[in-house]
RNA sequence: GCCGAUGUAGCUCAGAGGUAGAGCACUUCCUUGGUAAGGAAGAGGUCACGGGUUCAAUUCCCGUCAUCGGCUCCA
């Protein structure tokens, strides 16, 4: 220890003097007992501590409390520790994989051995849980050589941790012991356990040890936990809210689309209210696409399997494809489509391009099949036919990066359009340690890869950087939004391809009366109108604005004597083109009014005596109420607005 | 594809080893009602499908299919 003085330094950059050895939290009472009792962790020079390590050095201090992302992830990370030695006091024996917190609480992967891990006893493992907490256990942390961890888990017999361990450091291994439970652990944790109040165990489900689908499947436990038993009925009562804006829900309920088991798994059947949503997106891309020099054509649902071959996707896919369709003739097979661009590739290759001409912009909504995994199919989310707002831009090198710009702002256009504004935007970079996943040379990777970092700089855009989720061609930016449930969701994206344009063997002749090879930008602003109808609906929660709206008004006839005069009411508006109809049945107002709003009809029209009388219609805005008797040109105009995409 | 759960009327769900129930929706009748459910009656199901155990299976067991929660995958 010694007398050594240090300096500690804090978030609002104060400094004071402390004995060497103190430890953060004797820090934190120093300056008021509350924060003491507050702070889960510290963070001392960007290090995350437990708030009982010794500080030795000058550096700067920082405390979480649950209130911020570091104190929640810690208390989640010490939960799972807790859960862990909850679950193996009532299973002993089992072997753990690893235990992380995540975005909402944290799960563990554990190999139940011969426990039988469809018979878990979830409620057993809260009481458990709960019990050990409440003893107020403290997270003792040591270091360990790696022989001696080596030999601890041996002792365990615990082949995953060991695995972890082989990749670790001699020096850099630590230990964190709870009660009577001891795991490998960087840390840092809370304090104690007593910060716990309440768990839940949300869900079980498989999990292959370190994601790879030829390791054996953990059992992984997923949980949240909370220091007040309100936060977990808060978060409950969330999920439950959250669950009411599931798509496939909202999708049943106002009959916007199905399936069908007799027509297939993962095909979905548009309903004629869906249809009225995607007709209105189709159109708006239309237009939009129109705008921005983009010429539409339309290709066939399937093509010959050689198509394919050329564009090596029957290579990458076909085993995993729906299968070839044979015809007569032997020598001939086609397959479903699973991606415009081949198709598109033929369109360039009509008639010779000059360089004049490029870009090229060749879009088409089309209609593509993918045999994707059963287990992963989720309602419109993924499915194994869809319709993409697909375009192909076959461009010279240098003008990639402009082209990839203004793709940005139709996509961008288009998200604010409607309204989607929490969205993430990912460039996804090629695995540079993984060659065998890509085609196309190195180089040429390179300029692509600049090419949309640079476009993305350009645009000022903040965006996260993946590598390894690169197509196989070329690299991609990303644009990924969150449904009701909080999982991430691919929508549109911006593809660079060197490599289709060379297979095709596309060509246009520069200035210089040269052959030369174009690049082409795969590119879908709403990636596919399935997903996206599924996310939009997800938004809104059904509540799709006017011009989306299947049914964008209803007129409600109070009685029999008004009948007629309603119907004259919905005509004018029908003339007017607006989606509308009327109720016609037997029953009272308040039950009309109610249907109409679950229904989610925006605008309900009441008309009685006194409206015929007048010449008026009362509008009521749904979810509003009533907004008052107006005339029928007076309502239009007031909606009108509303009904156009191009103001938004 | 893998792990686990689920599958009962159009929808949401209850139920039990002895051959099915509610609410909503639907049909008919009564009611003509002013902004989120007026009343009555009726009609609706091979209890996902295929095997097995049993005197008896929708219920128990096995398989298939589909759906749901994850994992892996995602041109």
């Amino acid at each position: 220890m010694g007398n050594k003085l240090i300096n500690i330094s804090f978030p609002d950059l104060s400094v004071k003097e402390y004995q060497s050895g103190i430890t953060s939290m004797e820090i934190a009472k120093s300056i008021s007992n509350s924060l003491a009792k507050k702070i889960l962790v510290a963070s001392f020079n960007n290090d995350h501590v437990d708030l009982s390590r010794k500080l030795t050095c000058d550096g700067s201090i920082k405390f979480h409390t649950w209130d911020d992302k570091e104190g929640k992830s810690t208390f989640w990370h010490s939960s799972a520790h807790i859960m862990a030695e909850a679950v193996e006091k009532l299973y002993p024996g089992i072997k753990f994989g690893i235990g992380p917190s995540i975005e909402n609480g944290f799960y563990y992967d554990i190999d139940f051995q011969d426990h039988d891990s469809s018979k878990i006893d979830i409620s057993k493992i809260e009481k458990e849980f709960i019990s050990l907490c409440s003893s107020n256990l403290f997270f003792d942390r040591s270091e360990v050589s790696k022989e001696d961890a080596v030999r601890y888990f041996k002792e365990k017999d615990d082949e995953y941790k060991l695995e972890l361990i082989d990749s670790l450091e001699d020096g850099s291994i630590t230990f964190y012991k709870q009660g009577e439970f001891t795991d490998l652990c960087r840390g840092p944790h809370i304090p104690s356990s007593k910060f716990i109040k309440s768990f839940k165990l949300l869900n079980v489900a498989g999990a292959y040890w370190r994601g790879n689908e030829n390791n054996k499947q953990l059992t992984r436990l997923y949980a949240i936990s909370f220091p007040k038993q309100e936060l977990l009925d808060d978060y409950l009562l969330k999920l439950e809210e959250a669950k009411k804006r599931d798509h496939r829900k909202i999708g049943k309920e106002l009959e916007l689309f199905f399936f069908s088991d007799k027509v297939g798994q993962g095909l979905p059947i548009w309903l004629p209210n869906g249809h009225i949503v995607r007709e209105n997106l189709i159109n708006f891309m239309y237009s939009e696409q129109k705008k921005q020099g983009y010429k539409h054509v339309t290709s066939p649902h399937i093509g010959s399997k050689d198509l394919y071959v050329t564009s090596g996707h029957y290579e990458k896919y076909g085993e995993s494809s729906f299968q070839p369709i044979q015809v007569p003739s032997d020598n001939d097979e086609y397959l479903l489509k699973p991606m415009n661009c081949p198709h598109h590739c033929e369109v360039y290759r009509f008639k010779p391009h000059s360089y004049k001409e490029l870009p090229l912009r060749i879009a088409e909504f089309g209609t593509v099949y993918r045999y994707e995994q059963s287990g992963e199919l989720h309602g419109m989310t993924r499915v194994r036919g869809f319709t993409q707002d697909d375009a192909h831009i076959f461009c010279t090198i240098d003008q990639v990066k402009d082209e990839v710009i203004a793709v940005m702002d139709l996509i961008l256009k288009v998200f604010k359009s409607l309204s989607f504004d929490n969205f993430k935007v990912q460039i996804s970079l090629r695995d540079k340690e993984d060659n065998s996943k890509y085609i196309g040379d190195g180089k040429l990777w390179d300029r692509a890869e600049n090419d949309l970092i640079e476009s993305v700089e350009e645009k000022g855009i903040e965006a996260v950087v993946e590598y390894g989720e690169a197509a196989f061609y070329g690299p991609k930016i990303d644009f990924m939004v969150r449904d009701s449930l909080e999982r991430e969701w691919q929508l549109g994206t911006i593809q660079v391809d060197y490599q289709l344009p060379k297979r095709f063997d596309l060509k246009y002749i520069d200035k210089n009366n040269e052959k030369k090879t174009p690049v082409l930008i795969h590119r879908a602003p709403f990636g596919s109108m399935e997903r996206f109808i599924a996310i939009l609906i997800e938004h809104c929660e059904g509540n799709f604005p006017l011009w989306l709206a299947p049914q964008q008004a209803i007129v409600l006839p109070i009685n029999d004597n008004v009948v007629t005069y309603a119907e004259n009411i919905n005509n004018s508006l029908i003339d007017k083109g607006l989606r509308s109809s009327v109720d016609f049945r037997n029953e009272k107002i308040s039950k009309k009014v109610r249907d109409a709003e679950l229904k989610k009809v925006p605008y309900m029209l009441i008309v009685g005596d006194n409206e015929m009388s007048s010449n008026t219609i009362s509008v009521r805005k749904k979810t509003k109420g009533d907004i008052g008797k107006m005339s029928v040109n007076d309502f239009l105009s007031s909606i009108k607005t509303n009904l156009s995409t191009s103001t938004k």
